[in-house]
DNA sequence: TTTGCAAAATTGGTCAACCAGTTACTGGTA
DNA sequence: TACCAGTAACTGGTTGACCAATTTTGCAAA
């Protein structure tokens, strides 16, 4: 019996909100909204859709920060611009997205911080030097106290980023880098000599992107994160359970 | 009189959701609130705040999202066992989140469609080849009948994400997606007989993803946008009002 | 003293009512 | 007829109260 009421709490994990985007979405491909057009009052959705007016309201700030809504205060919200099939195709995605392997994790991180490595040799300030020598100062005291220093480590990465003056590079770092560290610290990735020869890397790079030498930035970088790829795709399952 | 008024709002824009990330984040830095603790109930913060509990409950929503808080029902909210000074420089950063600029945008969507374009070549199985083969025809149809079909361009490229099994790498397309739609329609970019050229090398990228050639689907692919990139870095300033 | 269980307090989730600003309409006026 | 002031209806923003589930508490029985 509890078995049976086990595998259905599984499967019904719909929130409220993805059902209202999903109806959002019908409104839209029934042609009863189109691009441009303001939606229906948020007090229309909640009664036609039979739930609280707080669902709506979250389906559309969800939708809005993909991009997909936009909110006049005080007035309304109107459908972006984009074209039926784009609409739905986005809708589409923000319902699918998925939780995070470690693995594409990793692989998404290596590409955003060889090119954060190389914007930043190539734009970096004299400001962009001190915040880097004093991110990979924290980074060395935690080593030679013989700590893990996973969080000095990203603060480091999350200063180059910075450094590289690209604010959408720098976001999405920003949105991954919680993600890693949790799986870090979960898989517990680093240990043994991992941060002695980490620490060396990251002199190397911050010397590089100090001389404003992006090739040699980036590849320093790749180098750098080539273990922890090797270690993703060699523990391609989540959890060592079975 | 007026102007004065004017410049004022221009600056009291902090909502009150990043006024209270701050709060929380004042509470970790005076050590009031450690690393896996729990936060006080929304009641209590909503009240030690003198602010509503749905702005609480935003600020919470929006921790969460970037992986920093972890609310469980009808139980409480956690801090990410992260240490403090990653802790705070997460929530300075997401307090920092400024407007994207096309520049950035342009450049950060190169680098991951490269990188789809090389994974998907690696990765792609028979149903992506249809999923793609079909998004192409689309984009084709748009083409011949004389439109602009950016969002054709766009679902073509998002294909591609999805082909190359990186969730988080999809995740990220689809972030900066609706962004990318929204300056093109702007800035007018494609225009003229781009299109026609552009499609020539859809054509061309397909193929090598087809062939699993990874590396000339990379470099198609870096070929097929270094127009857009070239075409943002020649207009730097959002707006042409001065 | 320890254990078990039930009641009470506390939690986040949900909702319905209220607020302030915007829009659309209506009627009268130049 | 054209226009504008005034008002009524409607908008998203905000609040406080209610709900169900969880956690804690405290008493009674072993």
């Amino acid at each position: 019996m509890k078995e049976l009421i086990n595998s259905f709490s599984e499967i019904v994990v719909e929130k409220p909100s993805d059902k209202i985007i999903n109806q959002i979405k019908e409104l839209i491909s029934s042609g009863q909204l189109k691009p441009g057009d303001k939606l229906p009052s948020e007090r229309q959705l909640s009664e036609r859709f039979a739930v609280g007016r707080t669902y709506v309201r979250d389906a559309i700030r969800k939708l809005e920060f993909y991009g997909i809504l936009k909110t006049l205060p005080q007035s309304g919200t109107v459908v972006a611009g984009f074209g039926i099939s784009a609409l739905e195709r986005l809708i589409t995605d923000v319902l699918k997205l998925e939780g995070t392997d470690f693995h594409s994790l990793v692989e998404t991180r290596v590409l955003l911080e060889t090119n954060s490595a190389r914007f930043a040799a190539e734009r970096r300030t004299k400001d962009d030097i001190v915040s880097l020598s004093n991110a990979l100062d924290a980074y060395e005291r935690a080593v030679k106290a013989g700590k893990s220093a996973v969080e000095e480590d990203l603060l480091f990465h999350l200063t180059i980023a910075e450094a590289s003056k690209n604010s959408v590079l720098n976001s999405l770092m920003l949105i991954v880098t919680p993600d890693i560290l949790t799986y870090f610290k979960e898989n517990n990735v680093c240990s043994g000599n991992r941060p002695l020869s980490a620490l060396e890397e990251h002199h190397i790079i911050l010397q590089h992107i100090v001389n404003k030498d992006a090739h040699e930035a980036e590849k320093s970088m790749r180098e750098h994160l080539s273990d922890i790829l090797n270690f993703s795709s060699k523990n391609l399952k989540p959890k060592g359970n079975e």
